[in-house]
DNA sequence: GTCTATAGGGCGATAGAC
DNA sequence: GTCTATCGCCCTATAGAC
């Protein structure tokens, strides 16, 4: 396998570390493409490392097992489109996860990869997916209800919900839509995501 | 899509004979069983058919492939609990998503077999679970518009509303609901399901 | 530390024996 | 119609080369 020297700004680490984090990196980007291009359909460790143009064993000594490297890619592909598009504070709670659902509907194959981590989550000895599952949910949870607080504080969100309700129910409907369009693209969620917004502005 | 049934388009005529068809809904049986008591972890066909008390070919017999038993055990077992506990007429949209979300949280192995059928019908090359979930949603979503148009007409829920897009914000929060309940049961479920009724009902 | 080579055990699917 | 035997693939683990 030649030796890629990869301009890396890693700071500098002991030994051949750098090297290392380097690859895994570049494991890490490589993967992202083939997941966003074709999901996690025919992925098996094999398949990926043949596509990258690595070892079977290369990757494995990178990513514990094969769940590992999913969730891994899921946090990473998600990091990218952070930081290329970060959220902007002056949309509402509803707001953010209609454009993350917009943003998210452009790579398919990401979608169909958080699919299968949450459904792994769900059963008994997936570790590494259930960490992730849960993490995520926690944290978002904890984020937009904040943030439906804020909304509430502006007038934006109708002020007699709970917050973290509202939370909850947002990220549902919107993880739920998402399946909804993988399967059907026709139907018709951003309807769906409007009238949430619309049904949690309003006051009766 | 009108009803694509599994069965009929396999060059042997499995179950045409009344012992075959005995002995196919007795697997299914205790296939649900199986499920039930522990999700479709460690559901490999070999161990299935260990506990079911018959042999890997057996199974493969009767459906054509794993996935194939997964979807047919799903669609039994939902076919049971109807028929055990049919829906009420006189109840509003969301409560039946609410009362179909209670009665499955009695039995959370099928809500993670219903998870991983989903996920499955995401990918490519999952014909069964992609006919099963397409139909499904399709069915899910007409039948509940329906009531919704009901409910509208009785004062039940707000006018201003479309019914078909109430009906997928409706299926997808009760699903994405179930997926955070599964991992985490102290987020309340039931208190979002409730806010999606009051935000549906009241008139601004 | 990074990576290759290899072995073990389990899987879904299938052909062909009863 | 039923089921055994087998095939090829997969993930994981490990020993040891660079």
């Amino acid at each position: 396998m030649p030796d890629e020297t990869l301009d890396s700004d890693t700071p500098r680490a002991r030994g051949s570390y750098a090297k290392g984090l380097a690859r895994r990196q570049q494991i890490l980007d490589r993967a992202i493409e083939v997941f966003a291009s074709r999901g996690s359909a025919r992925t098996s460790l094999r398949s990926i490392a043949e596509e990258i143009g690595v070892s079977h064993g290369a990757l494995t000594h990178y990513f514990r097992s094969r769940e590992h490297l999913l969730v891994e890619v899921y946090r990473e592909a998600e990091r990218q489109l952070d930081r290329h598009a970060p959220h902007s504070v002056d949309v509402s709670a509803v707001g953010i996860m209609t454009a993350s659902a917009e943003r998210n509907r452009t790579i398919p194959g990401l979608v169909q990869l958080y699919s299968t981590l949450v459904a792994a989550a769900l059963e008994e000895g997936h570790p590494d997916a259930h960490a992730f599952a849960s993490e995520r949910f926690a944290r978002i949870r904890g984020e937009l209800a904040d943030h439906v607080r804020r909304d509430q504080a502006d007038g934006r969100v109708r002020a007699d919900v709970d917050a973290l309700t509202v939370a909850t129910l947002v990220i549902a409907a919107s993880d739920g839509l998402q399946t909804q369009w993988l399967l059907e693209p026709d139907v018709g969620h951003t309807a769906a995501l409007e009238l949430l917004e619309r049904l949690l502005t309003e006051r009766p």
